[in-house]
DNA sequence: GGCATGTAGTGAATGTACTTCACTATGTGG
DNA sequence: CCACATAGTGAAGTACATTCACTACATGCC
């Protein structure tokens, strides 16, 4: 019977140790953990309003367009007029900033591949189950704390 | 026979929702992360020179002199003379510092407990086993990146 | 003792991420 | 047409983190 904290302790790890490896791919493309995860929302979502790139980073739309002004000068995107809205702009990924997100879609991949590879198949799905069904319950939690956190 | 990748991805949901749990808590605190994790590690070594925090943070020596002032000025922690070399100081938690690693240490389980407390012991067990031996094999695959990378 | 060399901590300058507030330009419903 | 909402940015400020230069102290060696 392993002690609860432990196992989070573990996860943590483990997440610590992923975003250890995400940095370093972030040092090979001269890009940053911020500019990435934005990069990669607008590689899963196709050209993005900056509103919308904020809604889903969860950040200021100020702070987009400060990242955004980055990646335009590293030529990972460009700001494109929007069709039939002309205060919005459409963030853009160049051939560039396409190629990094594939790049780390295969790294992710690679990695996944690396640390899980040799797991049993069952103990596989037993593990992802209760991962799957942690994060789930995590999701409930915080969605009642946000909708009455003290019912006197 | 889940996917690899996805199985990754659920690690990364979890831990994001676990970092936002604890940035509730900092909220509260009027803390930073970097100023937790700071104090975490002080409340585990007791008393420290800012050398072997820089260490334990994996951050430079002048980063850990800012992260310091910062827990000085808001009377967590205390610069104490070092017995036996006078260029280092010893960053010691005042009762306030204790109060909140202990509070800390108890959100910790709690939330470990919220998480885990319904899952079956049998698949507790194999989950936790998959997790700590996840981790041990990243760890020694960045033990062979750093030792020969490229062995031509 | 005296001197070379290394170590502990900090000042100065810089870069990124992030925030709030104020402002402009544009869309939209009465 | 006007009130109001929305998209984006300038200005100013905080926190984290870096590098480089510097001071104070420790230590080994002759």
């Amino acid at each position: 019977m392993p002690d609860l904290t432990d196992v989070l302790d573990h996860v943590l790890q483990l997440a610590h140790l992923v975003q250890a490896d995400l940095a370093r791919f972030e040092r090979e493309q001269g890009l940053t953990t911020s500019r990435v995860h934005l990069l990669w929302v607008l590689g899963t979502t196709g050209p993005t309003t900056q509103q919308v790139l904020a809604s889903a980073l969860d950040v200021t739309p100020r702070n987009v367009t400060g990242l955004v002004d980055g990646l335009v000068a590293s030529g990972h995107v460009t700001r494109e007029p929007h069709p039939g809205d002309r205060r919005a702009t459409l963030v853009t990924t160049t051939q560039l900033g396409s190629r990094a997100v594939h790049d780390l879609r295969a790294s992710h991949a690679e990695l996944a591949a690396r640390l899980f590879g040799d797991v049993p198949e069952r103990r596989l799905a037993t593990f992802d189950q209760v991962l799957a069904a942690t994060v789930q319950r995590f999701a409930d939690l915080v969605e009642d704390d946000a909708t009455g956190p003290a019912p006197s």
